[in-house]
DNA sequence: AATAAGGACAACCGCTTTGTC
DNA sequence: CGACAAAGCGGTTGTCCTTAT
């Protein structure tokens, strides 16, 4: 028993969309709406098409205010740095890019922006070099590696992206970079298991857990010790601008021009820099967690943080 | 000029989530 | 509260266009 379809296969015309089909659903929609109900939209208007269909084609090409085209160097970024620390979340990522669809962003990532920063390679005798300079970082990274075996193919992709960015052992991925993020992937794929079989010791010492040791979801005593590893005090921090430099060099071929002080220096690179990591490092990610009623627009900050990690 | 290969983008598919009764 | 329908979402596929040979 399969799922029931959505409509009659047979009877419905698939492959790309006629003008005329696209006048046809943008004039409907644009005097009445969608009607609450896209399955019957097609019928009303006399597409032989499916709602699904019809819903898509609205949604990512006949909406107004849909943008088109090149994506400005900001967006990479943006996109980047949400892919990274979020992973392929399309419509959180596309819905911090006006005019931008979950499907533009997505294909754009996969023909282009994935290309451009795995497809390049550093030299080896720097990483090598980085790396010794993070001799307890890397340790900390190597005991963290069974519970890779876990991870989902977009992870790994990010863990893959945070390793061809630079030497560091996972900048952005690590829990104590970004402890909210890899406790929620690993709660979210360990549901049941105990949280010290699955998380480091610095985020385990604080556990989001019931009284019966099995992890239920983000606490406050977690969010405590996200501020404590996010501050900048903690030195995590300021290699975050590191990487942010290194994913510009990356992007936009500046690769080399970064110096090795910088991955110790605290930078702003203005306009999509990590200034979002800044955020969350200077509030409290507990007290402050809400976001400014008009967000800066090309913010990356994904606006309902707080409902997307249940928190 | 022909054609194969690769890239870019649109659209589809099916699973998950959400809303309604 | 459970069942069902609709919408949302992300992965995948299909098609068209460009570039290389």
């Amino acid at each position: 028993m399969g799922r029931a379809p959505c409509c009659d296969k047979a009877s419905v015309k698939k492959g790309p969309w006629s003008p005329e089909e696209d006048a046809k659903l943008k004039a409907y929609i644009e005097e009445n709406g969608t009607g609450g109900n896209w399955i019957a939209l097609p019928h009303k208007i006399g597409l032989k098409r499916c709602g699904k269909s019809c819903r898509l084609r609205w949604l990512n090409y006949l909406r107004p205010n849909i943008k088109h085209g090149d994506f400005t160097p900001e967006e990479d970024n943006i996109i980047c740095n949400l892919y990274i620390s979020i992973g392929s979340r399309w419509s959180i990522i596309a819905a911090q890019l006006p005019g931008r669809t979950d499907n533009d962003v997505k294909n754009y990532w996969n023909t282009k922006l994935k290309k451009r920063l795995l497809g390049r390679r550093r030299d080896p005798s720097r990483s090598q070099h980085l790396q010794s300079n993070n001799q307890d970082q890397r340790e900390s990274s190597n005991e963290n590696d069974n519970s890779t075996q876990n991870l989902s193919a977009s992870a790994l992709e990010r863990i893959q992206l945070c390793i061809q960015l630079q030497g560091l052992p996972l900048p952005l991925f690590q829990p104590q970079a970004n402890p909210l993020l890899w406790a929620n992937d690993a709660i979210n794929q360990n549901q049941g298991q105990n949280l010290s079989d699955i998380l480091p010791a610095e985020i385990s010492s604080n556990p989001p857990v019931n009284e019966n040791g099995v992890v239920s979801s983000l606490d406050e005593g977690l969010l405590d010790g996200i501020e404590t590893f996010s501050s900048p005090s903690s030195g995590v921090h300021s290699n975050v601008n590191a990487v942010e430099a290194e994913l510009r060099g990356l992007l936009y071929g500046e690769e080399g021009q970064v110096s090795e002080q910088s991955y110790n220096r605290e930078e702003d690179f203005g306009i999509g820099s990590m200034d979002w990591w800044d955020n969350y490092a200077n509030k409290s990610p507990v007290s402050s967690w809400g976001y400014p009623a008009e967000p800066n627009p090309i913010s990356p900050i994904p606006h309902d943080y707080a409902s997307l990690y249940d928190i």
